[in-house]
RNA sequence: GCUCAAGUGGCGGAAUUGGUAGACGCGCUGGAUUCAAAAUCCAGUUUCUUCGGAAGUGUGGGUUCGAUUCCCACCUUGAGUACCA
């Protein structure tokens, strides 16, 4: 009998599908463990042999645990609204819908094909109502709260008017809006309903307000910070600019410690955390106050440096800075307003790259230092940014080297407060080693002293205060696109107004065009039906909007993020109509215990994940405030891409081997077409775009030889490797070995298909160990002493590498043991049914149909894990290495349980030994017990 | 510029309380089988070598009887971040 893969994987996914062989039970007396992968963008691609390496792993782990004996969850889904079905739609006028769901078809026929035991009967959809309705309702229960700092945590939004209407807002403590007016409780209750409602959207945590955003005219909608990657973005690379809009926020901000002190108690990578933590971006200092001199005005400042408050010589304000204009004198308004429109005609990224040259311009105006009273020339420059602190700095050039740079350029002085440190070349900025001097009553203070005492001093003439800033900003929460879940909200006299809970969901609703309006509105401009009547609770035409009971509905959608964070606790519940997911299932389940997927989430889904995942739980709606205890990043599988060279003006193409006497133009070609030897496949080639149809080719030794390129796998480079094929090659048994031979986990390697003919005659060699030409040659015969060393040093050595997420390497010891076992003639049951349960996770497939062949009705899922038995590894001596003066020269067997004194003298009385030491007598014998012996001549 | 990670054969990569470097696989070489090919099996495969050995884990130092592993400096590559006051 052969190894038929294809009919074995066919016939076994059918089986645990008919089964339900991987549904996860909601209580079980076993422990639990929840092992999630981030789920997919269905894109129109479909899958590559890229994007299963994560879920590969993850599937292995999840099927460990099993083994193990724990009731393991391991759901998977779909992440459906985004940007390229809409794209798609604008292009087709294909509804999303339609097209998503054909995407996601193909994807799960694809998932289904590679045998992960994916509890599909929870599968979610970030698009369904049914699921976005929960995304609504979390929504719904951010803008109804405020963020209390007395007792750190979310609260409904009834105790903070409780408080307005008995005693005002001067005592409360929230994280709000800046510059909110005071007010006391008789002036709250006197306030026309509009006005509360306004003051209130200062507090909630989801608020709508005029901010500047960045705004992407070529997509056509607003973006979040991390959706932009230098200047650009993110998807598409196209350019962004900031403009004022009214949009939703959500109040993060509120979340920032708590945010960076979670990332202590949760087992992330890292590199993960770090990069959170800079994202968050935590500075501790100090806020002064500085007044201008003949104007009716103060500049706030933002320094990390109080400690050098007497080094300061001049001021720097943003060119965007409220204050330049009112402060700027006659004489100085032509430089500072050519200054202004220079940096404003330069854009982000041309700020960004340019961090060398010096540019700024004189106000003319003088602020007053707080302590000397002196006066301080204010400036403007583009190095200090309007978007960070109060886009003001006081600058001190002994300290500072940008500061440094600046006051050199424009001749300001720079006095030094640092005791003997020279300081005419650059700026000395090392906290740790600096004595103040020249600096009133400050001399001869470190750094950490000085700062006390400066902000001491500070709050003590109202001039300033100890602070603490953060770079993290509020998220925009509005996205004008088609493609994502409608907010629950209509608006009253421009004020807005929740849709309660029980008329959730809100469906999208249907539009002729799924471009934005010619006006600028969002597409659901385009909706006709688009209203909501406070009578009936339902959505109704535009044309019925009046005063009284049917008001316009909200336009915007939410951003990508917003469905997926909180997919994992509604896993633990999906088709819960009531609520997001019971209570019985969150406290069973809890958290995710076992998290993969890729790091370039890390300011994104993860940030906006732990956010909501700590305002839920404040709410005492999920008991836990860290949603995954452990996460590990999966690397990507790169592509290799074949390059054909033109010589350049001809339609000649020549070989690798002789590109270098010609002038040349790359072009990628699909690598489908190219042997393992990099040989292409000329009449394919000639077939495949009309440019090469009748193109000539420069041979080498008959061949046409391409270059390779290692990028990321892609369709535009033709560098795709897709996994379906490669399961009707070898199989799917032979795919997962293969990604996880790769190499490690987190690294980014790339494919090269012909490797997997290794992994592949392993699974037939493991095959065959099992059944002969006759059929299965496993019997019931004592297993020797070398078969169970060779099953226990596995057992061993797997569990290890599971655990410590090497996948890759337990692949090499199922070889070893495979070819050990063949070698031995091992034809024992009680060697080779073990065998199968070890290898099940990595090949399920092949170890489910000989499990079965053995004789088992169960599927090998359900099998415990072997156990491991040192004694079968213990021997009773072990050839020691014996080297001399450090050389390794001759090994010699001995007794394991010798003491150190007796190996000493048995190594010495050896004859070897004799013939090393040449007649010497030893300086000195080192024994380290089990290891080595060294003898020192 | 800063932060982090990594540098081992032709290639992917093994090797952790510091103890025989190159496991396992690909590729390559030779052989068996075959009319031939594929498949399969066997042997070999770090480099140099006067066949005794010698050198060898990015470079240069250090600690140690002994270093891929620990320490210092440097070089290279990759990732992240970037005027954050």
């Amino acid at each position: 009998m052969k190894y038929n893969f294809n009919e074995i994987e066919t016939k076994w996914q059918k089986y645990w599908a008919e089964n339900k062989t991987f549904k996860a039970i909601n209580n079980s007396e076993k422990p639990k463990y929840y092992v999630l992968d981030m789920f997919p963008y269905p894109s129109g691609a479909g899958l590559h042999v890229g994007h299963p390496l994560g879920y590969i792993a993850s599937d292995i782990y999840a099927r460990y645990k099993r083994h193990q004996g724990f009731n393991v969850l391991h759901p998977q889904g779909y992440d459906s609204f985004g940007l390229p079905a809409e794209q798609y739609a604008i292009q087709t006028g294909q509804h999303p819908a339609i097209t998503t769901a054909e995407n996601i078809k193909t994807y799960r026929r694809q998932l289904d094909q590679i045998g992960f035991s994916f509890d599909w009967s929870r599968e979610v959809r970030t698009s369904d109502p049914s699921y976005y309705k929960w995304t609504q309702w979390i929504f719904i229960q951010l803008f109804n709260s405020w963020y209390n700092n007395d007792n750190n945590k979310a609260e409904d939004i009834s105790s903070l008017t409780t408080i307005f209407s008995s005693e005002g807002n001067t005592n409360v403590n929230a994280v709000c809006d800046d510059n909110i007016e005071s007010f006391s409780a008789e002036e709250w209750n006197a306030f026309s309903s509009e006005k509360q409602q306004q003051i209130l959207l200062q507090y909630r945590l989801t608020y709508l307000a005029e901010t500047e955003v960045n705004w992407c005219p070529d997509l056509g909608t607003v973006l979040a910070n991390d959706e932009i990657v230098n200047g650009v973005s993110e998807r598409g690379g196209h350019p962004v600019i900031r403009k004022k809009m009214t949009q939703w926020s959500m109040r993060i901000s509120a979340y920032t410690e708590r945010l960076l002190q979670g990332l202590d108690t949760i087992d992330w990578t890292d590199a993960l955390k770090e990069s959170q933590r800079n994202w968050i971006g935590k500075s501790v200092g100090a806020s002064v106050t500085f007044n201008v001199n003949e104007h009716d005005a103060v500049i706030d400042v933002f320094t990390t440096r109080p400690d050098t408050i007497f080094g300061v010589s001049f001021m720097t304000l943003a060119p965007e800075h409220e204050l330049v204009s009112q402060i700027t004198t006659p004489e100085q308004k032509a430089e500072v307003d050519a200054y202004i429109l220079a940096t404003a005609k330069r854009s982000e990224r041309d700020r960004m790259a340019d961090v060398k040259t010096i540019s700024g311009a004189f106000t003319g105006a003088y602020a007053e230092h707080p302590f000397t009273k002196e006066p301080i020339p204010v400036w403007i420059g583009d190095y200090v940014l309007a978007g960070y602190g109060t886009g003001a700095v006081m600058s001190v050039p002994c300290g500072d080297e940008r500061d440094y740079a600046f006051a050199k350029h424009f001749n300001i002085p720079i006095p030094n407060i640092f005791d003997g440190v020279d300081i005419s070349e650059e700026a000395f900025a090392d906290k740790a080693n600096t004595k103040i001097g020249n600096s009133d009553f400050l001399n001869g203070m470190n750094y950490k002293k000085a700062t006390k005492r400066a902000i001491y001093e500070l709050e003590q003439m109202g001039q300033g205060e100890g602070k603490t800033n953060y770079r993290l900003r509020d998220a925009v929460f509005s996205r004008q696109r088609y493609w994502g879940e409608p907010f629950p909200v209509y608006y009253v006299n421009g004020m807005p107004q929740m849709i309660e809970a029980e008329h959730l969901p809100i469906k999208l609703p249907e539009v002729e065009k799924y471009l934005p309006t010619e006006t600028g509105e969002p597409p659901l401009g385009n909706a006709t039906v688009w209203a909501w009547c406070t009578e009936t609770n339902s959505v109704v035409s535009n044309d019925k909007i009046n005063d009284t009971s049917v008001f316009p509905l909200e336009l915007n959608t939410m951003p990508g993020w917003a469905g997926s964070s909180f997919y994992f606790m509604r896993y633990m519940d999906p088709e819960n109509p009531n609520e997001m997911a019971s209570k019985e299932a969150m406290d069973y389940w809890q958290d995710v215990d076992l998290y993969i997927g890729g790091s370039e989430h890390a300011t994104g889904h993860l940030l906006y994940s732990r956010f909501w995942q700590k305002f839920l739980f404040d709410k005492g709606v999920v008991p836990v405030d860290e949603f995954a205890k452990k996460l590990i990043n999966q690397g990507m599988i790169l592509g290799t891409s074949a390059i054909v060279y033109r010589v350049s003006g001809t339609n000649q193409y020549v070989s690798n081997g002789l590109k270098g006497d010609f002038e040349i133009e790359e072009i990628r070609v699909d690598v489908n077409m190219v042997n393992s030897s990099d040989e292409i496949d000329i009449e394919e080639l000639k077939k495949w775009q009309p440019q090469f149809n009748d193109a000539e080719f420069i041979l080498e030794d008959g061949k046409y030889i391409v270059g390779r390129e290692v990028e990321k796998m892609s369709k535009r480079w033709f560098n795709v490797v897709n996994p379906d094929n490669i399961c009707e090659q070898y199989g799917a048994d032979s795919l997962r070995l293969y990604e996880m031979f790769l190499g490690p986990l987190e690294q980014y390697k790339p494919w090269n298909t012909a490797g997997i003919t290794g992994v592949h005659s392993f699974l037939k060699k493991l095959w065959k160990l099992y059944v002969g030409e006759n059929g299965l040659h496993v019997n019931d015969a004592t297993p020797t002493k070398d078969n169970l060393k060779t099953l226990h040093k596995t057992i061993k050595k797997v569990q290890e590498d599971i655990e410590n997420f090497s996948f890759n390497t337990s692949v090499s010891t199922f070889m070893i043991a495979v070819n050990e076992l063949t070698a031995q003639k091992c034809t024992s049951k009680e060697i080779l049914e073990p065998l199968l349960v070890l290898i099940s996770p990595y090949a399920p497939h092949i170890a489910e149909e000989l499990w079965n062949q053995l004789g088992n009705n169960e599927s090998v899922s359900t099998a415990p894990f072997p156990e491991f038995d040192a004694s079968h590894l213990v021997e009773s001596s072990k050839n020691y290495p014996i080297s001399f003066n450090g050389k390794m020269r001759f090994t010699m067997e001995l007794p394991l349980d010798m003491s150190k004194d007796d190996i000493e003298k048995a190594v010495l009385g050896n004859e070897k030994t004799q013939e090393q030491l040449g007649g010497r007598t030893p300086k000195k014998v080192i024994v380290v017990p089990g290891k080595i012996v060294n003898i020192v001549g």
